[in-house]
DNA sequence: TGACTGTATTGATCTCGATCAATTACAGCG
DNA sequence: CGCTGTAATTGATCGAGATCAATACAGTCA
Protein backbone atom coordinates (compact mmCIF):
# COMPACT_ATOMS: atom_id res chain seq x y z
CA UNK A 1 0.00 0.00 0.00
CA UNK A 2 1.71 3.36 -1.20
CA UNK A 3 2.04 6.10 1.20
CA UNK A 4 0.57 8.90 -0.01
CA UNK A 5 1.40 11.54 2.39
CA UNK A 6 4.26 14.17 1.64
CA UNK A 7 5.58 15.46 4.44
CA UNK A 8 4.36 15.01 8.33
CA UNK A 9 2.35 12.15 8.42
CA UNK A 10 -0.49 11.84 11.18
CA UNK A 11 0.16 15.26 12.54
CA UNK A 12 -2.44 17.42 13.87
CA UNK A 13 -2.75 20.97 11.96
CA UNK A 14 -5.02 24.27 13.88
CA UNK A 15 -6.00 25.14 10.41
CA UNK A 16 -6.68 22.45 8.61
CA UNK A 17 -10.09 20.69 8.16
CA UNK A 18 -9.06 17.27 8.46
CA UNK A 19 -6.28 15.42 10.14
CA UNK A 20 -3.28 16.94 8.70
CA UNK A 21 -1.75 15.12 5.45
CA UNK A 22 -0.18 17.22 3.68
CA UNK A 23 2.75 19.69 3.67
CA UNK A 24 1.62 22.93 5.77
CA UNK A 25 2.55 25.41 8.16
CA UNK A 26 1.85 24.73 11.65
CA UNK A 27 2.96 21.25 12.26
CA UNK A 28 6.08 21.21 14.66
CA UNK A 29 9.00 20.43 12.20
CA UNK A 30 11.13 23.58 12.19
CA UNK A 31 12.09 22.96 8.35
CA UNK A 32 8.94 23.51 7.33
CA UNK A 33 7.61 26.67 9.66
CA UNK A 34 8.36 29.42 6.66
CA UNK A 35 5.56 27.90 4.68
CA UNK A 36 3.02 29.90 6.66
CA UNK A 37 3.27 32.63 4.08
CA UNK A 38 2.90 30.48 0.72
CA UNK A 39 0.40 28.32 1.96
CA UNK A 40 -3.33 28.88 1.14
CA UNK A 41 -6.62 27.13 0.59
CA UNK A 42 -9.32 27.36 -2.39
CA UNK A 43 -12.78 25.56 -2.52
CA UNK A 44 -14.15 24.21 -5.63
CA UNK A 45 -17.67 22.95 -6.32
CA UNK A 46 -18.53 19.91 -7.97
CA UNK A 47 -18.55 20.31 -12.12
CA UNK A 48 -16.23 23.36 -11.56
CA UNK A 49 -13.07 23.52 -13.43
CA UNK A 50 -9.69 24.10 -11.70
CA UNK A 51 -7.42 24.67 -14.35
CA UNK A 52 -7.59 24.20 -18.11
CA UNK A 53 -5.14 22.24 -20.21
CA UNK A 54 -2.79 24.60 -21.48
CA UNK A 55 -3.61 27.17 -18.27
CA UNK A 56 -0.76 29.05 -16.50
CA UNK A 57 -0.55 27.13 -13.08
CA UNK A 58 1.21 29.39 -10.61
CA UNK A 59 0.31 26.93 -8.00
CA UNK A 60 1.12 23.05 -6.94
CA UNK A 61 -1.96 21.63 -4.09
CA UNK A 62 -2.60 18.85 -2.10
CA UNK A 63 -5.88 17.60 -2.23
CA UNK A 64 -7.78 17.48 1.38
CA UNK A 65 -11.06 16.63 0.50
CA UNK A 66 -12.84 15.55 -2.28
CA UNK A 67 -12.49 13.94 -5.72
CA UNK A 68 -10.86 15.69 -8.61
CA UNK A 69 -9.81 14.03 -11.87
CA UNK A 70 -7.25 14.93 -15.26
CA UNK A 71 -8.73 14.63 -18.04
CA UNK A 72 -8.10 15.12 -22.11
CA UNK A 73 -9.99 15.37 -24.73
CA UNK A 74 -8.94 15.58 -28.69
CA UNK A 75 -9.92 17.82 -30.99
CA UNK A 76 -13.06 15.66 -31.99
CA UNK A 77 -14.33 15.60 -28.28
CA UNK A 78 -13.11 12.28 -27.63
CA UNK A 79 -12.33 12.17 -23.37
CA UNK A 80 -9.85 10.38 -21.57
CA UNK A 81 -9.50 10.51 -18.00
CA UNK A 82 -5.76 10.15 -16.48
CA UNK A 83 -5.80 10.75 -12.82
CA UNK A 84 -7.94 10.76 -10.38
CA UNK A 85 -7.34 12.80 -7.35
CA UNK A 86 -8.64 11.46 -3.86
CA UNK A 87 -7.94 13.48 -0.82
CA UNK A 88 -4.21 13.38 0.17
CA UNK A 89 -3.26 12.95 -2.98
CA UNK A 90 -1.02 15.81 -4.95
CA UNK A 91 -1.30 17.86 -7.81
CA UNK A 92 1.09 19.95 -10.55
CA UNK A 93 4.47 19.47 -11.53
CA UNK A 94 7.30 21.21 -10.13
CA UNK A 95 8.91 23.04 -13.19
CA UNK A 96 6.07 23.37 -15.19
CA UNK A 97 3.78 26.46 -14.85
CA UNK A 98 1.56 25.13 -17.59
CA UNK A 99 -1.26 22.71 -17.12
CA UNK A 100 -1.08 19.81 -19.46
CA UNK A 101 -4.61 18.27 -18.55
CA UNK A 102 -7.98 19.44 -17.65
CA UNK A 103 -8.28 19.58 -13.75
CA UNK A 104 -12.12 19.25 -13.06
CA UNK A 105 -13.79 18.99 -9.17
CA UNK A 106 -15.88 15.91 -9.33
CA UNK A 107 -17.02 16.50 -6.35
CA UNK A 108 -16.73 19.56 -3.97
CA UNK A 109 -13.25 19.67 -3.29
CA UNK A 110 -10.99 21.52 -0.93
CA UNK A 111 -7.00 22.08 -1.78
CA UNK A 112 -4.50 23.23 -0.06
CA UNK A 113 -2.41 25.20 -2.35
CA UNK A 114 1.04 26.29 -2.08
CA UNK A 115 2.87 29.18 -4.64
CA UNK A 116 4.63 27.50 -6.87
CA UNK A 117 8.32 30.13 -6.70
CA UNK A 118 8.48 29.16 -2.96
CA UNK A 119 7.76 25.56 -3.43
CA UNK A 120 10.67 25.33 -5.69
CA UNK A 121 12.74 26.61 -3.43
CA UNK A 122 12.12 24.46 -0.60
CA UNK A 123 12.22 21.37 -2.82
CA UNK A 124 15.68 22.66 -3.70
CA UNK A 125 16.61 23.07 -0.29
CA UNK A 126 15.16 19.94 1.26
CA UNK A 127 16.46 16.60 -0.15
CA UNK A 128 13.73 15.07 1.82
CA UNK A 129 10.60 16.70 -0.07
CA UNK A 130 11.80 15.94 -3.31
CA UNK A 131 12.82 12.54 -2.43
CA UNK A 132 9.06 12.09 -0.86
CA UNK A 133 7.78 14.06 -4.39
CA UNK A 134 9.91 11.04 -6.26
CA UNK A 135 8.01 8.14 -4.14
CA UNK A 136 4.94 9.57 -4.58
CA UNK A 137 5.56 9.96 -8.40
CA UNK A 138 6.88 6.62 -8.62
CA UNK A 139 3.67 5.22 -7.19
CA UNK A 140 1.30 7.70 -9.25
CA UNK A 141 3.50 5.84 -12.33
CA UNK A 142 2.27 2.11 -11.01
CA UNK A 143 -1.26 3.34 -10.65
CA UNK A 144 -1.00 4.53 -14.39
CA UNK A 145 0.43 1.54 -15.24
CA UNK A 146 -2.08 -0.62 -13.74
CA UNK A 147 -4.86 1.08 -15.37
CA UNK A 148 -2.82 1.17 -19.13
CA UNK A 149 -3.90 -2.79 -18.09
CA UNK A 150 -7.54 -2.14 -17.55
CA UNK A 151 -8.09 0.49 -20.63
CA UNK A 152 -5.81 -2.43 -22.60
CA UNK A 153 -7.07 -5.26 -22.09
CA UNK A 154 -10.28 -5.58 -19.08
CA UNK A 155 -13.57 -5.89 -20.68
CA UNK A 156 -16.02 -3.41 -19.79
CA UNK A 157 -17.44 -5.68 -16.97
CA UNK A 158 -13.73 -6.22 -15.05
CA UNK A 159 -13.07 -2.15 -15.80
CA UNK A 160 -16.65 -1.03 -13.36
CA UNK A 161 -15.45 -3.82 -10.70
CA UNK A 162 -11.94 -2.43 -11.18
CA UNK A 163 -12.88 1.05 -10.56
CA UNK A 164 -15.11 0.30 -7.61
CA UNK A 165 -12.61 -1.76 -6.20
CA UNK A 166 -9.94 0.75 -6.60
CA UNK A 167 -12.36 3.41 -4.75
CA UNK A 168 -13.79 1.36 -2.37
CA UNK A 169 -10.19 0.93 -1.22
CA UNK A 170 -9.02 4.16 -0.89
CA UNK A 171 -12.14 5.62 0.69
CA UNK A 172 -11.64 2.70 3.16
CA UNK A 173 -7.92 3.54 4.19
CA UNK A 174 -9.09 6.82 4.56
CA UNK A 175 -11.49 5.81 6.88
CA UNK A 176 -9.59 3.35 8.80
CA UNK A 177 -11.65 0.53 7.72
CA UNK A 178 -10.69 -2.93 6.32
CA UNK A 179 -11.46 -3.48 2.59
CA UNK A 180 -13.03 -6.75 3.59
CA UNK A 181 -16.38 -8.69 3.94
CA UNK A 182 -19.64 -5.46 3.24
CA UNK A 183 -18.00 -2.64 2.71
CA UNK A 184 -19.88 0.58 1.78
CA UNK A 185 -19.08 4.14 0.32
CA UNK A 186 -20.49 6.96 -2.33
CA UNK A 187 -19.50 6.99 -5.41
CA UNK A 188 -17.67 10.50 -6.30
CA UNK A 189 -18.44 10.12 -10.14
CA UNK A 190 -21.38 10.67 -12.61
CA UNK A 191 -21.70 7.75 -14.83
CA UNK A 192 -20.21 9.81 -17.41
CA UNK A 193 -17.16 10.14 -15.39
CA UNK A 194 -16.66 6.54 -14.57
CA UNK A 195 -17.01 6.38 -18.90
CA UNK A 196 -14.19 8.63 -18.90
CA UNK A 197 -12.14 6.87 -16.54
CA UNK A 198 -12.51 3.60 -18.17
CA UNK A 199 -12.19 4.33 -21.75
CA UNK A 200 -15.97 3.35 -21.68
CA UNK A 201 -19.52 4.91 -22.87
CA UNK A 202 -21.18 5.89 -19.57
CA UNK A 203 -24.62 3.59 -21.61
CA UNK A 204 -22.08 0.68 -21.22
CA UNK A 205 -21.24 1.92 -17.79
CA UNK A 206 -24.38 1.88 -16.69
CA UNK A 207 -25.96 -1.34 -18.08
CA UNK A 208 -22.88 -3.07 -16.42
CA UNK A 209 -23.70 -1.44 -12.86
CA UNK A 210 -27.22 -2.87 -13.41
CA UNK A 211 -25.65 -6.38 -14.62
CA UNK A 212 -23.21 -6.58 -11.43
CA UNK A 213 -26.52 -5.35 -9.14
CA UNK A 214 -28.21 -8.19 -11.46
CA UNK A 215 -25.85 -10.78 -9.74
CA UNK A 216 -25.63 -9.20 -6.53
CA UNK A 217 -22.22 -8.42 -6.76
CA UNK A 218 -22.66 -4.82 -5.76
CA UNK A 219 -26.05 -3.26 -4.23
CA UNK A 220 -27.11 0.88 -5.21
CA UNK A 221 -29.13 2.89 -2.83
CA UNK A 222 -29.89 5.78 -4.24
CA UNK A 223 -27.94 6.39 -7.74
CA UNK A 224 -24.68 6.83 -5.95
CA UNK A 225 -24.45 4.88 -2.42
CA UNK A 226 -23.06 1.73 -3.06
CA UNK A 227 -22.60 -1.54 -0.78
CA UNK A 228 -20.17 -4.27 -1.65
CA UNK A 229 -21.83 -7.23 0.71
CA UNK A 230 -18.61 -9.31 0.08
CA UNK A 231 -15.35 -7.61 -1.05
CA UNK A 232 -13.89 -10.25 -2.43
CA UNK A 233 -16.50 -11.44 -4.77
CA UNK A 234 -15.93 -8.01 -6.26
CA UNK A 235 -12.53 -8.71 -6.56
CA UNK A 236 -13.10 -11.95 -8.28
CA UNK A 237 -14.55 -9.92 -11.21
CA UNK A 238 -11.61 -7.54 -11.60
CA UNK A 239 -9.36 -9.85 -13.79
CA UNK A 240 -6.53 -9.01 -10.99
CA UNK A 241 -4.89 -12.17 -9.75
CA UNK A 242 -6.37 -12.55 -5.99
CA UNK A 243 -2.80 -11.47 -3.92
CA UNK A 244 -1.92 -7.79 -4.18
CA UNK A 245 -1.18 -6.93 -7.74
CA UNK A 246 -3.09 -4.21 -7.50
CA UNK A 247 -0.80 -0.73 -6.33
CA UNK A 248 -3.51 2.02 -6.41
CA UNK B 1 11.05 17.23 -25.23
CA UNK B 2 11.67 15.96 -22.37
CA UNK B 3 15.47 15.63 -21.04
CA UNK B 4 15.93 11.80 -20.77
CA UNK B 5 19.60 12.15 -19.47
CA UNK B 6 19.92 11.26 -16.32
CA UNK B 7 22.96 12.91 -14.89
CA UNK B 8 25.76 13.74 -17.00
CA UNK B 9 24.95 14.69 -20.93
CA UNK B 10 26.74 14.87 -23.70
CA UNK B 11 29.80 13.89 -22.26
CA UNK B 12 32.14 11.21 -23.52
CA UNK B 13 33.16 8.22 -21.68
CA UNK B 14 35.89 5.86 -22.37
CA UNK B 15 34.05 3.14 -21.67
CA UNK B 16 30.86 3.20 -22.39
CA UNK B 17 29.77 2.18 -26.36
CA UNK B 18 28.08 5.24 -27.40
CA UNK B 19 28.24 8.63 -25.97
CA UNK B 20 27.46 8.83 -22.92
CA UNK B 21 24.17 9.58 -22.52
CA UNK B 22 23.77 8.44 -18.54
CA UNK B 23 25.46 8.21 -14.61
CA UNK B 24 28.54 6.66 -15.12
CA UNK B 25 32.25 6.44 -13.72
CA UNK B 26 34.97 7.67 -15.89
CA UNK B 27 33.30 11.47 -16.30
CA UNK B 28 34.78 14.38 -14.99
CA UNK B 29 32.60 15.02 -12.22
CA UNK B 30 33.93 14.55 -9.30
CA UNK B 31 30.63 14.09 -6.71
CA UNK B 32 30.41 11.02 -9.49
CA UNK B 33 33.69 10.02 -8.87
CA UNK B 34 32.86 7.02 -6.66
CA UNK B 35 30.86 5.17 -9.06
CA UNK B 36 33.48 3.52 -10.68
CA UNK B 37 32.76 0.22 -8.67
CA UNK B 38 29.35 0.26 -8.34
CA UNK B 39 28.63 0.09 -12.15
CA UNK B 40 28.43 -3.02 -14.58
CA UNK B 41 27.35 -3.88 -17.97
CA UNK B 42 24.85 -6.28 -19.02
CA UNK B 43 24.20 -7.68 -22.99
CA UNK B 44 20.51 -9.00 -23.87
CA UNK B 45 19.29 -10.88 -26.48
CA UNK B 46 15.95 -10.08 -28.44
CA UNK B 47 13.69 -11.89 -26.52
CA UNK B 48 15.62 -12.31 -23.18
CA UNK B 49 13.99 -11.63 -20.38
CA UNK B 50 15.91 -9.07 -18.47
CA UNK B 51 13.73 -10.11 -15.34
CA UNK B 52 10.56 -11.65 -14.05
CA UNK B 53 7.79 -9.77 -12.53
CA UNK B 54 8.16 -10.55 -8.77
CA UNK B 55 11.94 -11.71 -9.25
CA UNK B 56 14.20 -9.63 -6.90
CA UNK B 57 16.60 -6.96 -8.61
CA UNK B 58 19.14 -6.02 -6.88
CA UNK B 59 20.36 -3.05 -9.47
CA UNK B 60 18.98 -0.22 -11.41
CA UNK B 61 19.84 0.76 -15.18
CA UNK B 62 20.05 3.02 -17.86
CA UNK B 63 19.27 1.49 -21.27
CA UNK B 64 22.08 2.26 -23.66
CA UNK B 65 21.66 0.11 -26.40
CA UNK B 66 19.04 -1.37 -28.07
CA UNK B 67 14.74 -1.56 -26.56
CA UNK B 68 13.51 -3.29 -23.85
CA UNK B 69 9.57 -3.69 -22.73
CA UNK B 70 7.56 -3.88 -19.21
CA UNK B 71 4.64 -5.94 -19.66
CA UNK B 72 2.07 -6.85 -17.39
CA UNK B 73 0.19 -10.31 -17.60
CA UNK B 74 -3.32 -11.50 -16.47
CA UNK B 75 -3.91 -14.74 -15.16
CA UNK B 76 -5.55 -16.17 -18.59
CA UNK B 77 -2.81 -14.83 -20.64
CA UNK B 78 -3.66 -11.58 -21.59
CA UNK B 79 -0.76 -9.18 -21.85
CA UNK B 80 0.00 -5.37 -21.74
CA UNK B 81 3.19 -3.32 -22.17
CA UNK B 82 3.30 -0.34 -20.01
CA UNK B 83 6.41 1.08 -20.70
CA UNK B 84 8.70 0.71 -23.72
CA UNK B 85 12.75 1.61 -22.76
CA UNK B 86 14.76 3.09 -25.50
CA UNK B 87 18.35 4.61 -25.28
CA UNK B 88 18.97 6.52 -22.67
CA UNK B 89 15.91 5.73 -20.50
CA UNK B 90 15.55 4.52 -16.50
CA UNK B 91 14.86 1.05 -15.70
CA UNK B 92 14.13 0.00 -12.03
CA UNK B 93 13.44 2.31 -9.13
CA UNK B 94 15.03 3.76 -5.97
CA UNK B 95 13.26 1.84 -2.21
CA UNK B 96 11.75 -1.05 -4.61
CA UNK B 97 14.04 -4.59 -4.87
CA UNK B 98 11.08 -6.57 -6.54
CA UNK B 99 9.85 -6.01 -10.15
CA UNK B 100 6.61 -5.26 -10.43
CA UNK B 101 6.82 -6.23 -14.35
CA UNK B 102 7.83 -8.58 -17.01
CA UNK B 103 11.11 -7.13 -18.42
CA UNK B 104 12.38 -8.24 -21.77
CA UNK B 105 14.75 -7.15 -24.27
CA UNK B 106 13.10 -6.32 -27.66
CA UNK B 107 16.05 -6.11 -29.46
CA UNK B 108 19.69 -7.08 -28.46
CA UNK B 109 20.30 -4.67 -25.65
CA UNK B 110 23.16 -3.21 -23.58
CA UNK B 111 22.62 -2.07 -19.86
CA UNK B 112 25.01 -0.01 -17.58
CA UNK B 113 23.77 -1.34 -14.36
CA UNK B 114 24.64 0.21 -11.14
CA UNK B 115 24.00 -2.06 -7.86
CA UNK B 116 21.21 -0.74 -5.69
CA UNK B 117 22.69 -0.38 -2.25
CA UNK B 118 25.19 2.21 -3.42
CA UNK B 119 22.98 3.40 -6.14
CA UNK B 120 20.58 4.57 -3.20
CA UNK B 121 23.34 5.86 -1.00
CA UNK B 122 23.83 7.95 -3.72
CA UNK B 123 20.87 9.61 -4.24
CA UNK B 124 20.51 10.07 -0.37
CA UNK B 125 23.41 12.20 -0.47
CA UNK B 126 23.02 13.70 -3.66
CA UNK B 127 20.68 16.12 -4.28
CA UNK B 128 20.59 17.30 -7.76
CA UNK B 129 21.09 13.29 -9.06
CA UNK B 130 17.09 13.01 -6.76
CA UNK B 131 16.01 15.58 -8.79
CA UNK B 132 17.30 14.94 -12.12
CA UNK B 133 15.37 11.25 -11.49
CA UNK B 134 12.13 13.16 -10.38
CA UNK B 135 11.86 14.67 -13.56
CA UNK B 136 12.16 11.61 -15.69
CA UNK B 137 9.70 10.02 -13.66
CA UNK B 138 7.38 12.89 -13.84
CA UNK B 139 8.03 12.34 -17.70
CA UNK B 140 7.29 8.65 -17.37
CA UNK B 141 4.36 9.36 -15.64
CA UNK B 142 3.70 12.07 -18.98
CA UNK B 143 4.11 9.36 -21.62
CA UNK B 144 1.76 6.83 -19.37
CA UNK B 145 -0.87 9.47 -19.55
CA UNK B 146 -0.51 9.98 -23.06
CA UNK B 147 -0.33 6.61 -23.92
CA UNK B 148 -3.80 6.14 -21.55
CA UNK B 149 -5.64 8.41 -24.22
CA UNK B 150 -4.27 6.07 -26.81
CA UNK B 151 -5.60 2.88 -25.38
CA UNK B 152 -8.37 4.14 -24.02
CA UNK B 153 -10.05 6.31 -26.95
CA UNK B 154 -8.03 5.64 -29.82
CA UNK B 155 -9.11 3.81 -33.25
CA UNK B 156 -6.88 0.63 -34.43
CA UNK B 157 -5.41 2.97 -37.69
CA UNK B 158 -4.74 6.04 -34.88
CA UNK B 159 -2.99 3.82 -32.27
CA UNK B 160 -0.59 2.49 -34.95
CA UNK B 161 -0.07 5.52 -36.73
CA UNK B 162 0.69 7.24 -32.81
CA UNK B 163 3.29 4.03 -32.02
CA UNK B 164 5.10 4.28 -35.40
CA UNK B 165 5.20 8.53 -34.58
CA UNK B 166 6.80 8.03 -31.53
CA UNK B 167 9.12 5.56 -32.28
CA UNK B 168 10.46 7.88 -35.40
CA UNK B 169 10.82 11.02 -33.40
CA UNK B 170 12.76 8.94 -30.74
CA UNK B 171 15.04 7.48 -33.38
CA UNK B 172 15.20 10.73 -35.18
CA UNK B 173 16.17 12.46 -32.15
CA UNK B 174 18.96 9.57 -31.48
CA UNK B 175 20.54 10.61 -34.70
CA UNK B 176 20.01 13.82 -34.72
CA UNK B 177 18.00 14.48 -37.41
CA UNK B 178 14.56 16.12 -37.24
CA UNK B 179 11.67 14.03 -37.65
CA UNK B 180 10.25 15.93 -40.66
CA UNK B 181 9.28 14.97 -44.50
CA UNK B 182 10.66 11.74 -45.71
CA UNK B 183 11.83 9.52 -41.83
CA UNK B 184 13.20 6.35 -42.10
CA UNK B 185 13.94 3.76 -39.08
CA UNK B 186 13.84 0.13 -38.37
CA UNK B 187 11.07 -1.09 -36.28
CA UNK B 188 12.16 -2.47 -32.99
CA UNK B 189 9.23 -4.77 -32.40
CA UNK B 190 7.43 -7.70 -33.52
CA UNK B 191 3.98 -7.08 -34.74
CA UNK B 192 3.02 -9.55 -31.53
CA UNK B 193 4.86 -6.63 -29.38
CA UNK B 194 3.25 -3.67 -31.48
CA UNK B 195 -0.55 -5.39 -30.24
CA UNK B 196 1.00 -5.82 -26.81
CA UNK B 197 1.61 -2.30 -26.61
CA UNK B 198 -1.60 -0.91 -28.50
CA UNK B 199 -4.20 -3.28 -26.45
CA UNK B 200 -4.85 -5.00 -30.10
CA UNK B 201 -4.62 -8.20 -31.46
CA UNK B 202 -1.60 -9.06 -33.47
CA UNK B 203 -3.51 -9.69 -36.54
CA UNK B 204 -5.48 -5.86 -36.21
CA UNK B 205 -1.70 -4.33 -36.09
CA UNK B 206 -0.83 -6.33 -39.52
CA UNK B 207 -4.44 -5.74 -41.44
CA UNK B 208 -3.96 -1.50 -40.26
CA UNK B 209 -0.24 -1.82 -41.01
CA UNK B 210 -1.26 -2.68 -44.67
CA UNK B 211 -3.79 -0.24 -44.68
CA UNK B 212 -1.43 2.56 -44.12
CA UNK B 213 0.92 1.00 -46.95
CA UNK B 214 -2.19 0.69 -49.05
CA UNK B 215 -2.71 4.77 -48.42
CA UNK B 216 1.07 5.40 -48.95
CA UNK B 217 1.14 7.10 -45.38
CA UNK B 218 4.05 4.04 -44.57
CA UNK B 219 6.36 2.08 -46.90
CA UNK B 220 7.68 -1.29 -45.98
CA UNK B 221 11.05 -2.89 -47.20
CA UNK B 222 10.98 -6.58 -45.47
CA UNK B 223 8.83 -6.83 -42.28
CA UNK B 224 10.58 -4.45 -40.30
CA UNK B 225 12.05 -1.46 -41.93
CA UNK B 226 9.57 1.61 -42.23
CA UNK B 227 9.72 4.63 -44.14
CA UNK B 228 7.22 7.52 -43.81
CA UNK B 229 7.36 9.73 -47.10
CA UNK B 230 5.75 12.81 -45.03
CA UNK B 231 5.83 12.91 -41.46
CA UNK B 232 3.42 15.42 -41.27
CA UNK B 233 0.94 12.97 -42.66
CA UNK B 234 1.54 10.04 -40.41
CA UNK B 235 0.57 12.97 -37.86
CA UNK B 236 -2.42 13.39 -39.30
CA UNK B 237 -4.01 10.10 -38.76
CA UNK B 238 -2.50 10.00 -34.99
CA UNK B 239 -5.83 11.88 -33.87
CA UNK B 240 -3.31 14.29 -31.59
CA UNK B 241 -3.70 18.15 -31.92
CA UNK B 242 -1.19 19.77 -35.05
CA UNK B 243 0.83 21.65 -32.03
CA UNK B 244 3.26 19.29 -29.66
CA UNK B 245 0.81 17.69 -27.05
CA UNK B 246 2.87 14.31 -27.42
CA UNK B 247 5.52 14.21 -24.62
CA UNK B 248 7.23 11.05 -25.35
C1' DT C 1 18.43 -27.90 -51.86
C1' DG C 2 14.50 -28.74 -49.20
C1' DA C 3 12.40 -29.43 -44.57
C1' DC C 4 11.48 -26.80 -40.53
C1' DT C 5 10.36 -22.83 -37.54
C1' DG C 6 8.85 -18.61 -36.16
C1' DT C 7 6.83 -14.27 -37.99
C1' DA C 8 3.56 -11.96 -40.83
C1' DT C 9 -0.41 -11.54 -43.95
C1' DT C 10 -5.05 -12.28 -45.43
C1' DG C 11 -9.80 -14.18 -45.24
C1' DA C 12 -14.37 -15.45 -42.97
C1' DT C 13 -17.15 -14.93 -39.21
C1' DC C 14 -18.61 -13.50 -34.64
C1' DT C 15 -19.09 -10.56 -30.57
C1' DC C 16 -18.73 -6.89 -27.37
C1' DG C 17 -19.28 -2.42 -26.79
C1' DA C 18 -20.69 1.84 -29.53
C1' DT C 19 -24.31 4.37 -31.35
C1' DC C 20 -28.86 6.15 -31.81
C1' DA C 21 -33.17 6.68 -29.54
C1' DA C 22 -36.77 6.48 -26.09
C1' DT C 23 -37.99 6.39 -21.23
C1' DT C 24 -37.49 6.85 -16.38
C1' DA C 25 -35.86 8.74 -11.91
C1' DC C 26 -35.08 12.38 -9.28
C1' DA C 27 -33.74 17.00 -7.35
C1' DG C 28 -34.71 21.78 -7.42
C1' DC C 29 -38.12 25.29 -7.62
C1' DG C 30 -41.90 28.19 -8.90
C1' DC D 1 -47.96 19.97 -6.38
C1' DG D 2 -46.82 19.78 -11.04
C1' DC D 3 -43.01 21.80 -14.12
C1' DT D 4 -38.18 21.55 -15.73
C1' DG D 5 -33.74 20.01 -16.44
C1' DT D 6 -30.10 16.81 -15.56
C1' DA D 7 -28.52 12.08 -14.66
C1' DA D 8 -29.41 7.42 -15.39
C1' DT D 9 -31.55 3.37 -17.35
C1' DT D 10 -33.08 0.45 -21.00
C1' DG D 11 -33.90 -1.00 -25.86
C1' DA D 12 -32.66 -1.80 -30.87
C1' DT D 13 -29.20 -1.89 -34.13
C1' DC D 14 -24.57 -1.43 -36.03
C1' DG D 15 -19.70 -1.96 -36.71
C1' DA D 16 -14.69 -2.13 -35.34
C1' DG D 17 -11.86 -5.22 -33.81
C1' DA D 18 -11.52 -10.13 -31.96
C1' DT D 19 -11.34 -14.79 -33.07
C1' DC D 20 -10.53 -18.83 -35.78
C1' DA D 21 -8.25 -20.59 -39.74
C1' DA D 22 -5.46 -20.87 -43.80
C1' DT D 23 -1.53 -19.25 -46.26
C1' DA D 24 2.89 -16.70 -47.30
C1' DC D 25 7.43 -15.60 -46.29
C1' DA D 26 12.27 -15.43 -44.43
C1' DG D 27 15.91 -17.52 -41.97
C1' DT D 28 18.28 -21.55 -40.34
C1' DC D 29 19.85 -26.02 -40.23
C1' DA D 30 20.77 -30.77 -42.02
Amino acid sequence: MPNRQLAIPQQECADCPIRHRAVCARCETDELEHLESIKYYRKFEAGQTVVWAGDKMDFVASVIEGVASLTQTMEDGRRQMVGLLLPSDFLGRPNRDTAPYDVVASTDVMLCCFRRAPFQKLIAENANISQRLLEMTLDELDAAREWMLLLGRKTAREKIASLLSIIARRDASLKDLPSKGEVSFDLPLTREAMADYLGLTLETVSRQMSALKRDDVIRLEGKRHITIPDFDLLMDETGDDADGGMLV
